[in-house]
RNA sequence: GCCGGUGUGGCGGAAUUGGUAGACGCAGCGGAUUCAAAAUCCGCCGCUUAAUAGGCGUGUCGGUUCGAGUCCGACCACCGGCACCA
């Protein structure tokens, strides 16, 4: 089966296993990526947020890595110091959901994971530093979590209180959110109850106001900082309480809530309280429907979302709050949207104005009064909805007239005055719950006594390791729970048996990673060296708590004088999924089943269009579906390995940083891959045709003619495209656009004279160094084919040289009303009025203002001149 | 429901500060090379139209402007987050 022909000259064949091996056999060699602190040098510390160890690495791993890969190599062309570590988010849910499944220890499955995951890192050539590598489930990592959680107590930043779960009664386990499906367990199908258990918390919102702050200190997208101002929620508003009748005093004084619209103080005509409220309770105890309420008011999932979309429901307690300004009696409802746990479980109810309100009024025949008017002062028609813009007060006695800003003030004054109220600040954010009730994660380094009373352990009590041998049952139960020899301490002392939130490691693994090796300290002065973080990269769906969480810790540690940096991430990048099409067929029992995309042949019509679709197998049609994440339910993931295999890391790295710009998603497509395997290749075959077609000349900038001014050109402007591509906007897939276009002009460009290889020497040298950050392997090869000594990995990133990009001449464009009619030439230096002139005189341009008068002409420099003609 | 985002040819996308809509790539079509094919190279490629002249065209409707994919208002569809998935 050989070909003759094929042996001629093997060096010339791009053979991507071979050549991967070898430049990843250099750089470990050479140790190139170990990163060793360096005062003297610009430090760069890139970071990818590390995976979650789940089997195989998925395309969402490969894109978000393949980014921060990139701009490693980029930062270290440019001269920087860079770390950039990796790690593992070892401890979660998976791994206990495995461990029922498979029956192997959740130990056991995540380093058997880490290990592939590993070699699948390796083989895709991120220049990691892997000295520095963790898991957040080895001891010598969470040890540290567990004793500065232990010095957070002695200074008063955690506390314990009841919070509600999500309690499986048939299974009797806590089940996260996303164990709760329609309000019913996923694996036992009861009803969900929310139980109050206690639990740990930080003391998050002492931060929030720094939180807030410190956003403007970092370089992060403006939607991120948006959303995360928005859940912090800061608010001015009014604490105020309501009076309570003869039978509801009995219960407690008064009944205090918070409101943002102290200006709607007089539409209010009923107000709601929690069915876990003292007062709900109160009035249940002699009237069994609304006890019956409230324990439906407890069923269910405890999410926002879930909140926000049930139907809003609620009961009379028969109890009567006293207005406080008016004295007026207003009736006390439980609401099921009303929860204990968050402010102070009541809501005054104004249904004018305020949208929830208007529809539980209306459902329980409440009245509706409005005492806002907008801004012409017109009363507005509230019988249908409310009216929630800010106006004019009315029906609100000795406040009418007044606006929302002056209203506010004087309510708030009057309340003050009669010891009813104060103005408030108010967060949204609320304190973070840090309990878990799981198995596969960091020891709670906490002991119980037998007086109920909870204290840290001790420095030489700790670390508190997490026992590896381990039996599960089907209950999804922890196995710790149920082991005396770990959680009992004797004299009435128990071990907590809680596990933290896997927050907690992923909120300070970044700074880790700069001293991982440090066995008697959390943290050392090599943190301060390399931190903060100068690029972070990772997925948009850790835009809120993963960063959240992260920027706090980074405080707590800053005011324990572990690091000196107020913020833990300099500059952030949220990168778009991995999206692929879909293909199902409708099975016997009217679900699908749905096919990989690999084992699909899709038909096209004569314009390309999908028309059809058949499994590769059988040759039997399939439907097509939309186009949606990588997920194994719909089937649609592509395995990384396959495509590496198939084509090598370079192509696989190079088609996801050119298929679309790095926040957007990223849509698979199995031609496109190929796609970008026939640009690697053919790259190869430019620099080593290039190479046999000569020796080239010292450049000589005097003796070049246009053609070869005009390459030089299109190499500099690509240079300058580039860098401002990967260095500013991160944009890569316009930069490999623009390298694209460059060797499209080198291979027009068939000159081989000396000064013709000289100017073709330059633009080949361009795309290797330009393309090295991206396909690190190819360029390794063919920076020594060109004849350097130097690694490319070494070598500097080129310089935009002005003087060869300028232009003689150029071309603006001629519209007439902004409808483009004639391209002009023009030299680089014509005047104003030169270009004006031309512009009117050109033939067709007159055609276009022939019968009418010229009222304006614009012209902007360098782009086009516009002529306003009517 | 609330918060944030996205929407441009057959497809992925480009247009960076309000100034040539469709760069670059994929698919498709035509050609060269080949006994043939693969690979490779060259050309065409938004819709409409006989046209090199024109009309239309960036989710929908409206507005600002000499000029709008870009700014403003309303709406539609889809995606991410909503505190125990990570």
């Amino acid at each position: 089966m050989t070909d003759p022909m094929d042996s001629q000259d093997t060096s010339q064949q791009y053979a991507p296993d071979q050549i991967e091996q070898a430049a990843q056999q250099y750089w470990e060699k050479n140790q190139c990526f170990k990163a060793v602190e360096d005062a003297n040098r610009e430090k760069f510390y890139c970071l990818s947020m590390f995976p979650y160890p789940s089997g195989k690495l998925h395309m969402g791993h490969v894109r978000n890595y393949t980014i921060g890969d990139v701009i490693s190599r980029f930062q270290r062309m440019q001269g920087k110091n860079v770390m950039q570590p990796m790690g593992w988010d070892a401890f979660g849910l998976p791994a206990e959901n495995a461990a029922m499944k498979n029956n192997v220890a959740p130990g056991k499955w995540t380093h058997e994971n880490i290990a592939y995951m590993r070699d699948q890192l390796k083989a895709l050539g991120f220049a990691y530093d892997w000295s520095r590598e963790f898991a957040t489930c080895d001891l010598e990592y969470y040890r540290w979590e567990q004793w500065f959680f232990a010095k957070l107590v002695e200074k008063g930043v955690v506390y314990k209180k009841s919070s509600i779960v999500n309690w499986d009664p048939a299974d009797q386990t806590v089940l996260a959110n996303e164990q709760v499906i329609d309000g019913r367990g996923w694996r036992s199908g009861a009803l969900i109850e929310r139980k109050e258990i206690p639990q740990w918390f930080l003391r998050i919102t002492d931060y929030a106001e720094e939180l807030l702050a410190d956003l403007d200190k970092v370089e992060w997208p403006e939607q991120v900082k948006t959303m995360q101002r928005n859940w912090i929620g800061k608010s001015r508003g009014v604490e105020l309480s309501f009076g309570l009748d003869a039978k509801a005093s009995q219960v407690q004084e008064s009944l205090t809530v918070f409101t943002t619209r102290p200006d709607t103080l007089m539409g209010v005509t009923y107000v709601g309280v929690a069915a876990a409220h003292p007062l709900a309770k109160a009035a249940a105890e002699h009237n069994a429907e609304l006890a019956e309420f409230n324990a439906e008011c407890a069923r269910g999932g405890t999410s926002e979302a879930d909140m926000a979309t049930m139907e809003k429901r609620g009961m009379d307690t028969g109890f009567k709050a006293i207005h406080p300004l008016t004295g007026r009696e207003v009736p006390v409802f439980v609401a099921n949207f009303v929860l204990m746990e968050y402010g102070t479980g009541a809501v005054m109810a104004v249904p004018a104005h305020d949208e929830r309100d208007h529809e539980f009024a209306t459902k329980y025949d409440l009245p509706i009064e409005a005492v806002i008017a907008d801004a012409d002062g017109n009363a507005p028609d509230v019988s249908e909805a409310a009216f929630t813009e800010h106006g004019v007060l009315i029906n609100s006695g000795d406040f009418d007239g007044l606006d929302f800003e002056s209203a506010f003030d004087a309510i708030a004054a009057r309340l003050v005055e009669q010891g009813r109220g104060e103005v408030k600040t108010n967060f949204r954010l609320r304190d973070w719950g840090v309990s878990r009730q799981r198995y596969w994660g960091a020891p709670i380094p906490v002991k119980n006594g037998p007086n109920g009373e909870s204290i840290p352990l001790t420095d030489d009590e700790l670390p508190v390791a997490l026992p590896l041998e381990v039996e599960f049952d089907a209950s999804g139960g922890s196995p710790i729970k149920k082991m005396p020899s770990f959680s009992d301490l004797g004299d009435g002392w128990q071990r907590e048996t809680d596990t933290f939130d896997t927050f907690m490691e992923s909120s300070w693994y970044y700074a880790r990673f700069c001293c991982a090796d440090n066995q008697d300290a959390m943290l050392d002065e090599r943190a301060n060296y390399w931190l903060p973080v100068d690029y972070y990269i990772g997925g948009i769906e850790h835009a809120i708590l993963h960063l959240l969480y992260s920027r706090f810790f980074h405080k707590l540690m800053r005011d324990f004088g572990l690091v000196d940096s107020d913020e833990p991430f300099k500059q952030l990048l949220t990168q778009g999924m991995v999206v692929a099409d879909t293909y199902y067929r409708i099975n016997a029992k009217g679900g699908r089943d749905w096919f990989n995309p690999l084992d699909v042949e899709v038909e096209t019509d004569d314009k390309g269009r999908a028309v059809k679709a058949v499994l590769k197998s059988d040759g039997l049609p399939v439907e097509i579906g939309g186009t949606e994440k990588m997920s194994k339910s719909k089937n649609n993931g592509v395995d990384p390995q396959s495509m590496i295999d198939r084509f090598g890391a370079d192509t696989v790295r190079l088609f996801m940083m050119f298929a679309a710009p790095p926040e957007q998603s990223l849509e698979w497509s199995d031609s496109g891959v190929e796609g970008a395997h026939r640009f690697v290749k053919r790259v190869w075959r430019l620099v080593h045709e290039h190479v046999a077609a000569g020796t080239p000349g010292a450049l000589d900038v005097s003796a070049l003619n246009d053609d070869h001014k005009a390459l030089r050109r299109k190499t500099h402007e690509t240079i300058a495209k580039c860098s401002d591509d990967i260095g500013r906007r991160t944009t890569f897939n316009t930069a490999i656009a623009a390298v694209m276009e460059l060797v499209n002009a080198i291979s027009r460009f068939e000159d081989t004279s000396e000064q013709g290889l000289a100017v073709s020497r330059e633009a080949v040298e361009a795309c290797v160094l330009l393309l090295s950050p991206i396909i690190p392997h190819a360029s390794h090869s063919l920076w020594a084919t060109l004849g350097h000594d130097e690694a490319v990995i070494d070598a500097s990133w080129p310089a935009a040289d002005a003087e060869a990009m300028k232009k003689d001449s150029i071309e603006l464009v001629v519209q007439v009303n902004g409808k483009l009619r004639a391209r002009l030439s023009f030299a680089a230096d014509a005047d104003r009025d030169a270009i004006e002139a031309a512009a009117l005189a050109d033939a067709n341009v007159t055609k276009h203002t022939d019968g009418k008068t010229v009222r304006k002409v614009i012209v902007v420099p360098g782009k086009l001149v516009n002529i306003v003609a009517n």
